[in-house]
DNA sequence: CACAATTAGTTGCGGGCGCAACCATTTTGG
DNA sequence: CCAAAATGGTTGCGCCCGCAACTAATTGTG
């Protein structure tokens, strides 16, 4: 582990900034797949992810789930919507929400998708041994607790 | 480790999503900081880091080092100038270049700040026993290095 | 039952970011 | 030695994002 003098701070080892430049540098690795072969952005794929393996959602759900603002999840939904990814019917007993599903040509794009996407984890994962993952992601569960980002 | 179907994916458990979302977890503990009590932003913060632990340097040094984008710095730069927290002297030999050094009130906030920041990762850290930290940074490292990301 | 408070979702606005183009200077190489 | 390429840095532009405000529907309360 790196000493450290008080006081003094170098930015490349210390552990935020790694944190941060290592999550940019994952989702660019995975980036390739869904926005070079098949056009989405981060909100767009992850609204994509969440509609696919759920059958009817709201996007309040898909905020909550993923984290992202309202807005966001709104107007990825617009989006997907446009390109006929997936489609709103205003059905519920609820009329002020929207049931949010996947289209014919979603489905196709989800189901080629995501096998592509858990391959490039796996991959990823693989430059660790199996005991260091375990400890790695052990490490990620604990940050995550004290933070209070759980599930 | 999560059991995982094979052609499903569940966002919450999986990698590259939960790295995202830790780093920002992270980014906003610390930003309580550096925010709230000093008003820098993210790309503020980073530029002061750097300047602060080295004697004179440029603000494509500083692009280097911290992996931002050029423009981002030299907003950043033209910021903290403004604050007077940053001078620049059009110095050296490359008449293109501009030193970038702290001001005194630049120096004294860096002083100030950089403590509080590396108690603040102390703490996060120590929710991780000390062999645990071990091997979650050694996973980091080994990720950086599979993604080409090192030093 | 009516009216306030809440919730689902959209939209206008201001701010930050990266790309590409640009200026000024320095380096290269014919 | 000069023209072309490269480099440090700034700026205009378009895009994306979150905040706050808004509409529409629903729930809670007297």
């Amino acid at each position: 582990m790196s000493t450290r003098v008080h006081g003094e701070l170098e930015l490349a080892g210390f552990v935020p900034y790694r944190l941060n430049r290592l999550a940019v540098g994952v989702s660019n690795h995975l980036a390739d797949i869904y926005r070079e072969r098949f056009g989405l952005d981060v909100p767009e794929w992850r609204v994509m992810a969440t509609v696919g393996s759920q059958h009817g959602c709201t996007a309040q759900h898909i905020a909550e789930s993923t984290r992202m603002h309202k807005t966001r999840v709104s107007r990825a939904i617009a989006h997907l919507e446009e390109r006929d990814l997936i489609e709103r019917a205003s059905s519920t007993a609820d009329r002020r929400a929207r049931e949010v599903r996947l289209t014919k040509a979603g489905r196709r794009m989800y189901t080629d998708l995501v096998p592509l996407v858990l391959e490039r984890e796996r991959e990823l994962l693989a430059c660790l041994g199996k005991e260091p993952l375990r400890g790695f992601l052990a490490g990620m569960t604990a940050l995550e607790t004290f933070l209070g980002l759980q599930d």
